[in-house]
DNA sequence: TAGGCCATCTGGTCCT
DNA sequence: AGGACCAGATGGCCTA
């Protein structure tokens, strides 16, 4: 007799749902006949209880209740047994299509989660930290597509981490190599001067905390306005407080039309982690800086230049 | 131990 | 009728 890692209590739900985890198992194959034994009695003892459940409940009800409620029960008594067993199917099915919709998505997170920066096989990004994380990327490119100027690695990191919890913010940071606290509290001069050129309007989340004077904030951006925002009516990642994806579309589709080119073969040993980028004080002349966009077909190279400094 | 995250189940709604 | 999608409920696991 096969013993099964659940006691006669375990419910119908933790069986199927063990059982349709172990389906990919080849041990199941060895198993199954007695997995799907055990499931039918178990099955079949629910369906007594419910059965008498239900009884009870009608014998209980029926004096009191409404009509309609009567005519329910009713009908729920014409139900025969293959009817049941028909409506237990379809619950069962119905679970089974819900969990692969379900994987379905998770994968879909996880292929998002290789192409957003900080990809990590062993510290993996929670769904609500993806989707942010990714709606920041995608800003942050159009910032790059629309004003043709660079960013410095400070300014992108920080435009990557806004509305990040602190241990996401961490990853990021970590995964660049900067200390959190620059990330979250002090931005350079440059990273200033491009938020000023950017500044159209304070914001409705710029009231609180500034960037000047204190030299601290938790918000350094908070008015970090998108040149979108006349075009599109959109903002910056963080001007609403919930995750809203709608207003952030950039001005155009720029999908599989650009390319990012390097001026000259990188050595990425010699960056922060492998970025390229300009540190501060060292002087970037270059407009574009090591972002040199080009109307070409090869996103895929773009994500790749991007993205592979972060992936560990 | 509380809180965050996740997988799963479930019933409702909409669509074909 | 049945499938897709959604949101609420629930319980397990992990971590600070």
């Amino acid at each position: 007799m096969l013993t099964l890692p659940f006691d006669e209590q375990s419910s119908n739900q933790t069986i199927s749902s063990l059982r349709m985890s172990w389906t990919s198992n080849k041990l199941v194959k060895l198993i199954k006949p007695e997995i799907d034994r055990v499931l039918e009695e178990s099955l079949e003892t629910r369906r007594e209880d419910e059965l008498r459940n239900a009884e009870v409940k009608e014998e209980e009800s029926e004096a009191g209740d409404p009509a309609w409620l009567r005519r329910r029960a009713s009908q729920k008594k014409k139900l025969s047994h293959s009817r049941l067993d028909r409506v237990r199917l379809r619950r069962i099915e119905a679970n089974a299509r819900e969990r692969h919709r379900m994987h379905g998505l998770n994968n879909a997170l996880d292929s998002l989660r290789k192409v957003v920066p900080c990809y990590s096989k062993t510290q993996k990004l929670s769904k609500i930290e993806t989707l942010r994380l990714a709606k920041n990327y995608i800003w942050v490119l159009s910032e790059i597509l629309s004003t043709g100027k660079r960013l410095d690695l400070l300014t992108f990191v920080q435009t990557l981490c806004k509305g990040l919890s602190q241990p996401t913010t961490n990853l990021v940071a970590g995964c660049l190599q900067l200390n959190t606290c620059s990330v979250i509290s002090q931005p350079d001069e440059e990273s200033l001067s491009l938020y000023a050129a950017y500044h159209h309007h304070p914001g409705p989340e710029a009231g609180g905390s500034t960037t000047a004077g204190s030299g601290r904030s938790l918000r350094p951006f908070g008015s970090f306005c998108s040149p979108f925002e006349s075009l599109n009516d959109s903002s910056s990642p963080e001007s609403s407080g919930s995750l809203d994806m709608g207003t952030l579309s950039p001005p155009f589709n720029f999908s599989g039309l650009f390319t990012l080119k390097h001026e000259e073969p990188v050595d990425y040993r010699s960056c922060h982690n492998g970025l390229r980028y300009c540190p501060i004080n060292q002087g970037c002349s270059s407009d574009l800086g090591p972002y040199d966009i080009q109307l070409r077909g090869q996103f895929y190279q773009v994500q790749g230049e991007l993205n592979k400094p972060f992936h560990n």
